[in-house]
DNA sequence: CATTTATGATAGTATTACTATTGTAATTAA
DNA sequence: TTAATTACAATAGTAATACTATCATAAATG
C-alpha cells in the first residue's frame, strides 16, 4: 500500500473544505456510499445528514447542492487517477509501456492498491464514476461551471494521456479526441457489460476489466499506429 | 424530402400512444423544445402543460413521468436513425461504402433532409440526444427498464452497425464494443467541441460535423483493418 | 478570557412530482 | 336517437425535495 497522499482540487465546488473537518470527511465518505447504493437521483442531503447523524443545514454549509458535491467527487477521482498514472509510469522508459500502464490504470482504477486516502473508498467511488460522471458536465450550467474551473482535473488528465499518445506517435492527429473517447469508453463498456450486454463483447465477469483493457489498447494503438 | 414515415416503438414507455392524438403530438413536439431550451433537469410536466395550454394531469395520462418521456424521445430517435441508415445504404454495393454512410448519418442525423415526421423537429431532437441520451440508461432502474424493452431501439441500431463492421472484416473481435463506443463518441465529441473544447481536436464551427466524421472513420477503420 | 467558528436544532418556503375527483364535450355503440 | 364511453380540463390536495433563516451552544482560537 502506497503512502498516504493528499489530493487537492484547483476549484471550489465546495463552500467549506471537506477534508479539513471530521464532519466534512464524513460527508464525503458517506455520500459516496449512499450515491452508490441509491443512485445520484435518489440521493438527498437529508438522507446523507440522517446517515451521518447531522442535519441538512450542516451539509449545506459544505456544498451548495448535491450537484456540486458530485463535481467534487468526480474531480477528486480524476486528480487521483492522474496522480496514480504519474506514479505508476514514473520509471517506465518506453512510451508504449507508459501508455499501456496509463490505460490499465484508467480501467482498473479502484481495483488495486493504488495510492489511497483514508476516508475515501476508491472502489466504491469508481462505481460512481462509471455510472454518474457524465452527469457533471451534461447540464445547462456546463459553460458557467467550466469557467469556474470545475473540469480542470478531467482536462488535465486528458492532456496527460494525450501527451503519452503523442510520445508514441507525434503525427497522430486526434490525441485529445482519442483519449477523451477512451476515457468515456472505459467506463461505458464496463457499465454495458453489466447492464446492457448486447452493446458490447465484454462479458460481465472477473475478467471484464482485462477484456476492456484489451479492447481499449487495440482501439487506441490501431488508431495511433495508422497515422503518417 | 423523403416521404412521410411512421416510426413505431417496440415497448411502452408511454401510457397512451402520443402519435394518435392532437394532445399527444403536442406533448412530443413541445417537450422537445422545452428540454432543449431548459435541459432535462429543469423540464417539468407543469411547464410543458402551460406551454401547450393543457394541464399536468392530462400530460400524466400519456407518460408516467418525465423520465419515460425522455426514454420515448431517445428510442424514437434511434429507431429513426436506424431507418435512415437502412434507407441511405440501401443501394450501396460495397461494405465500406455502407459503413461510411452509416457513420455519416450517425454524426449528421438531424442536419439534413432525412425522412421526417411532421410534429417532430429532428434537428432539435438531435441536440437533446447529444446532451441527454445517456441519462436514459444511467439510472438505478436500468435493469428493470431493460427488461421492459426500453433499450431495444438503441440495441437494434448497435447490432445493425456491428453487422456493417463485420461485413468489412468478419475477423474484427469487438464489433459491438466498437460501434457502441462510436455511437457515444459521435455525440460526445460534438458536445465537447462546443462546451469543453480542450477535450477534443474538433473545433466548434460549421465543420464540426465533418471533422467528427473524419475522426470516427479513422478510429473505426483503423481498428477494423488492424485485425487478423 | 473574549470571540470567533462550527455545528445542531428547529422552522419555514417554493417547487416538484405526483394522485384523485368531478364536470363536460365529443365520439362511438346500441 | 339515445346511452355509454373516452378524452380532456379544472381543481384540489399530498409527500418529498431543495433549499433558507434563525438561534443556541460547544469548541477552538487569538
Amino acid at each position: 500500500m502506497a503512502a498516504s497522499i493528499h489530493i487537492s482540487l484547483k476549484h471550489k465546488s465546495y463552500l467549506r473544505e471537506p477534508e479539513s473537518t471530521e464532519l466534512g470527511r464524513k460527508i464525503i465518505s458517506e455520500s459516496i456510499k449512499i450515491i452508490d447504493a441509491l443512485g445520484f437521483e435518489q440521493f438527498t442531503f437529508k438522507k446523507l445528514a440522517a446517515e451521518i447523524g447531522s442535519t441538512e443545514a450542516s451539509v449545506y454549509r459544505y456544498f451548495e447542492n448535491k450537484h456540486k458535491l458530485l463535481v467534487y467527487l468526480i474531480s477528486w477521482y480524476w486528480a487521483w487517477v492522474d496522480y496514480t498514472v504519474t506514479f505508476q509510469t514514473h520509471n517506465l522508459p518506453d512510451p508504449r509501456q507508459r501508455l499501456n500502464k496509463a490505460l490499465e490504470v484508467l480501467v482498473n482504477a479502484g481495483q488495486e492498491d493504488d495510492p489511497n486516502v483514508a476516508y475515501i473508498d476508491e472502489r466504491i467511488l469508481y462505481r460512481i464514476v462509471v455510472a454518474e460522471s457524465s452527469k457533471v458536465y451534461l447540464t445547462k450550467e456546463v459553460d458557467a461551471e467550466n469557467k469556474e474551473g470545475y473540469f480542470l482535473e478531467i482536462k488535465k488528465f486528458c492532456r496527460h494521456l494525450a501527451q503519452l499518445v503523442l510520445a508514441v506517435n507525434p503525427d497522430y492527429p486526434y490525441p485529445h479526441a482519442l483519449v477523451s473517447t477512451a476515457m468515456e469508453a472505459a467506463h461505458q463498456q464496463l457499465y454495458f457489460a453489466s447492464h446492457l450486454p448486447s452493446l458490447t463483447e465484454i462479458k460481465y465477469s472477473q475478467h471484464a476489466v482485462e477484456e476492456t483493457i484489451q479492447f481499449l489498447k487495440h482501439l487506441v494503438y490501431s488508431a495511433i499506429d495508422n497515422s503518417k
